[in-house]
RNA sequence: GCGUCGGUGGCGGAGUGGUCAAUCGCACGAGACUGUAAAUCUCGCGGACAAUGUCCUACGAAGGUUCAAAUCCUUCCCGGCGCACCA
């Protein structure tokens, strides 16, 4: 299937400054800038990334911008005024990005960061050389600051006001420097880069081209946002294999065939065909787990998420801690997260509430007392029902005991010394 | 600069001297039902502890009045609006 109609199929393209076939019509450089506002990149991210990456392996040259200059201000938002990033941190993040996408797209790909020509601009040469070919008029007629503006409460800095105006020098500076003549984004970036495609053919009197992805939302219409405390990350340390693929696991059918197309590489075909399956027996959960098992092999590798599936399999089978064989015992302390307990905490008395804050699994002793009172607190899927429990050598089955919060965040707990 | 209104928990938004760790909605978490789903219903949602209670921190910041302050006063910081200045 040729390019435009699998875009098209899989509804991935939102705008489109040309006709595709305009626009496809020969091998573009084309150009994708994220925000450095994280360490990591989220599931929000993943589809533009993913598209770039489609459109990699049809042939065209990839550039990725990391935003380490207008990162420094942020692009404006729906409602009040960014926090200005530290300098430092913006650094840090824009490295930890970089290294992410590479490890996603692959290996033919550009790496270009902002500051290194925007932090150079002069005032007055910017004022000259670029604001002179925007109209105050024009800008204000935009969705995000068009509100902004009517609404006093959230009115819009300078600074915010003019971010588009750097965002549209970016794809100018990659025109001139590589060749940059299409440039990606999702849909809400869609003004800003058409800032650039506008900046381009008014200053050089050449044409460049824009596309945008869908943004993608969950269940209830809501974007997936990085602000949410619920983020799903790309990093391993923020959110393990296990509870990435969990989280693809755990899509509602309405949506499973959307992200089936966004997220993965299986053709629109095949995806058709599953989710025919799927209307027939949703119990089976089939295509969620296609979902889970492909997104994550496409970021963690395929190891990674065939144990995650195996995992899930043992957590989710039905059996008993003592069941298990020894393989699937093996394997869960190899691929679940776990805690180490020493010989004399378990002497000493150790409470469960300790033991869930210890493991991160509850935020507070507080918190990890309501979750217990909630009935949400279970070890060998006993529930624990008095707050004051302590860990006891009862708690233990096969050496191992297997704390649970809710139904999908566990860890298990071992004896420091005993290994198996 | 002057005047005026405002700044409350992740967000929206009540409260305007004790009954306030602060009504309510959203978001989020747990439970029930299910299919590790959705919808629905229930509960929870600052923290610590000797824990059905006690204490600490918190209503922009710092002081003050009071037995008692999110609530009153002073100063400062930040924002809105109006006027002036400047054009």
């Amino acid at each position: 299937m040729d390019l435009i109609k699998d875009l098209q199929a899989r509804g991935l393209i939102e705008h489109h400054s040309a006709e595709l076939e305009t626009i496809f019509s020969k091998k573009r450089t084309v150009y994708l800038g994220v925000d450095p506002s994280a360490d990591s990149m989220q599931a929000g991210n993943l589809v533009v990334i993913l598209l770039m990456k489609r459109l990699a392996d049809a042939g065209h040259r990839i550039i990725l911008l990391v935003g380490g200059g207008t990162g420094m201000i942020g692009d404006p938002r729906e409602s009040g005024e960014r926090q200005l990033a530290d300098k430092k941190i913006v650094d840090r993040n824009a490295k930890a990005l970089r290294a992410q996408m590479q490890a996603i797209i692959g290996s033919k790909v550009t790496l270009v960061n902002n500051a290194d020509w925007l932090l150079k601009v002069k005032l007055v040469d910017f004022l000259r050389d670029i604001g002179k070919h925007f109209t105050v008029n024009e800008l204000v007629k935009r969705d995000i600051i068009r509100r902004r503006l009517e609404n006093p409460d959230d009115s819009i800095s300078y600074t915010e006001f003019a971010y588009s105006l750097l965002q549209g020098y970016d794809y100018l500076v990659l025109n001139q420097k590589y060749g940059t003549d299409l440039q990606l984004g999702a849909s809400d970036q869609w003004t800003n880069i058409l800032s650039g495609v506008e900046l381009i053919r008014r200053k050089l009197g050449k044409e460049a081209f824009a596309l945008t992805c869908p943004l993608v939302t969950d269940a209830n219409g809501k974007k997936f946002g990085k602000s949410e405390g619920n983020a799903v990350w790309l990093d391993t340390k923020k959110t393990s294999p296990y509870a990435f693929y969990q989280f693809w696991l755990n899509q509602p059918d309405e949506k499973v065939g959307q992200y089936l197309k966004f997220y993965t590489f299986m053709s629109p075909f095949e995806i058709d065909a599953l989710m025919e399956l799927h209307k027939r027996q949703p119990g089976k959960r089939d295509a969620q787990r296609m979902l889970a098992h492909s997104v994550t092999t496409i970021v963690h590798g395929k190891a990674a998420a065939d144990s995650a599936a195996s995992v899930s399999a043992v957590l989710f089978g039905g059996k008993a801690l003592a069941d298990l064989t020894k393989e699937e015992a093996a394997l869960l302390l190899r691929e679940a997260p776990s805690h180490a307990i020493s010989a004399e905490q378990l002497t000493n008395g150790y409470s469960v509430v300790d033991l869930l804050t210890d493991t991160g699994l509850a935020s507070s002793k507080a918190d990890a007392r309501r979750l217990i009172s909630g009935n949400g607190v279970s070890i060998n899927d006993v529930r624990i029902e008095n707050p004051d429990a302590k860990l006891e050598d009862s708690h233990f089955e096969n050496g191992l005991a297997l704390l649970r919060r809710g139904k999908q965040m566990i860890v298990l707990a071992a004896p420091a010394k005993a290994k198996m």
